[in-house]
DNA sequence: ATTGTGTCATTCAATATTGAATAGCACACC
DNA sequence: GGTGTGCTATTCAATATTGAATGACACAAT
């Protein structure tokens, strides 16, 4: 029996959300982290319920239809109000066992926070950790991750930040490459090399803006904002990037350029929402990834 | 696994905000057609995830914890949020099959609408109808009901309104009753009698206003704000009560009263969301009502 | 034309969830 | 004290749901 519109599940709105925004099942499956054939079925489901089409189907995944497109807006208030629930019941809990959801950027994801957080699990093994890896701003508003580790002082409103360090970045360039174009000796050799720049992201601009070097986007032959992929280019010899010390230094097939040129450092700053700050197992995170980030100063 | 707080499976607010709003899990299991195991299994869930005890547990049912209190607003934020979507959806639904939801007050619902949702049914199998029987007003803004029948005109935003008739109403009492202290000749001797009236509801207080008679609340011996309850006093003998003029002509065991006395009669609204109301299935039964309260004027 | 990739839809064994039945409790009524 | 009522919590057979495996499709790359 179809069920009526008052008794719409709620769990498929969720369901519906995730779909929109990934465009796909198999995308949205590896989100919600279910399988691909139970969101087909529960896609079919909401659509049944409502008596609407929600989704136009395609090979590599599902675009919304107008009837879904205005239903984004109602579905995202939903969110947004079950994101001041659990606000509200993160100040009720006051477990140190349980999940910590961190976000950080791909490159602190990949190189800093591993030894971290393996060292936390050891020391709290009843602390679980979601970590995840992305260059986009998570609202820490609505709980999509308690922590969030950035390298600009987040603004947003009833969050707590905390600078816990700063850190040095470097130039490099793979080996192979410089054994190829020759080792520059100077500022000017230096800049007439190939380089690797972001696409979109300005944050090198800016940065090389602040060193006193006036470079538009073109500058750079090799662009791409995915921050991982960035890196491998530069280690696979595309051509001269800046990197944080730490990571360049254990990359062997790589090699610092012009070591005594002074250049910006990179602000870490952690954030959370004060609620959700003050919950035992979040602050015992909180006071690890201090620990950790203070001890690369 | 605990599961993380952004991860909360949106059902598990539906049936926080049933229970909280019914004060039990057996009412709640009712309102919500799920077993009661099934419904505390639930609560359990939610307040597992959330960390927090959302609820006192009582002999007699659930009372909400202050952490519970709190997180009402975001929850019938969501509830307001779902009702939008619904009706938006609503708006693409060219379906005439399936479920459509009435809510009319007691007294009509037990003695006006069996026979026409009877006939609807033989003529549109295809059409189910949920009938709930209700002399609160639901919310149609939020899908709580797709047609409501009422007594007064609704002022809610974007519902459309049609007044489909007025019901006459009589003064009945039992025989029974009459047997043993009179029959009134005029109104002296009418408004000598036994009254039932309502508790709270001012509704009779206001008719008899209009008709002229300045009474009070104690001039009503027995009083019960549920009408159906209402009308079993008068038919019990409990004292004198005013019923439509077509239900108390067919119960055979009371008198009308003074039928020369002229009486308001009472209003009949029909009412729907204009979005929902344009829906095939619900203009249909919207229809079939129309004509069957027409032809009882 | 062939191959590889990523997608959605289908099947059915495995797993999870549900609700009937029941126990136990608190309270009101007699 | 005994009985009736309405509640929550527990158990386990019945039922529903899930996901592994697979087929089919569209598209890009070769």
């Amino acid at each position: 029996m179809t069920q009526s519109f008052a008794d719409l599940d709620w769990s498929l709105v969720q369901t519906f959300l995730a779909v929109a925004e990934t465009g796909s099942l198999s995308a949205a499956a590896r989100v919600l982290g279910v399988s691909q054939p139970t969101l087909g079925r529960k896609v079919r489901e909401i659509e049944a319920a409502l008596g609407a089409e929600l989704f136009m189907r395609h090979a590599k995944g599902l675009a919304l239809s107008e009837t879904g497109a205005a239903m984004l807006g109602p579905a995202q208030a939903m969110r947004e109000a079950a994101g001041r629930l659990a606000l509200m019941a993160a100040g009720e809990d006051r477990r140190l066992t349980g999940p910590v959801r961190i976000t950080a950027s791909v490159v602190v994801s990949h190189f800093v926070l591993p030894p971290v957080l393996t060292r936390l699990r050891r020391e709290e093994p009843g602390i679980e950790i979601d970590l995840v890896a992305s260059d986009s701003s998570e609202n820490l508003l609505f709980r999509e991750a308690d922590i969030a580790i950035r390298m600009y002082r987040p603004g947003q409103l009833d969050v707590v930040t905390r600078h816990v360090t700063d850190l040095g970045m470097g130039i490099y360039a793979a080996t192979g490459y410089l054994d190829r174009v020759g080792r520059p000796a100077d500022v000017d050799g230096l800049l007439a090399l190939d380089w690797v720049g972001f696409d979109r992201n300005e944050m090198i601009l800016r940065g090389m803006a602040e060193a006193g070097w006036r470079v538009g986007r073109d500058f750079f032959k090799l662009r791409t904002d995915d921050q991982a992929a960035y890196w491998q280019l530069v280690r696979a010899g595309g051509g001269v990037g800046i990197m944080q010390q730490a990571i360049g230094a254990a990359e062997q097939l790589v090699e610092r350029l012009v070591p005594e040129l002074p250049l910006p450092s990179l602000p870490v700053w952690l954030t959370a929402h004060e609620t959700v700050r003050r919950m035992p197992r979040v602050a015992r995170v909180w006071e690890a990834l201090v620990a950790a980030f203070g001890a690369l100063s």
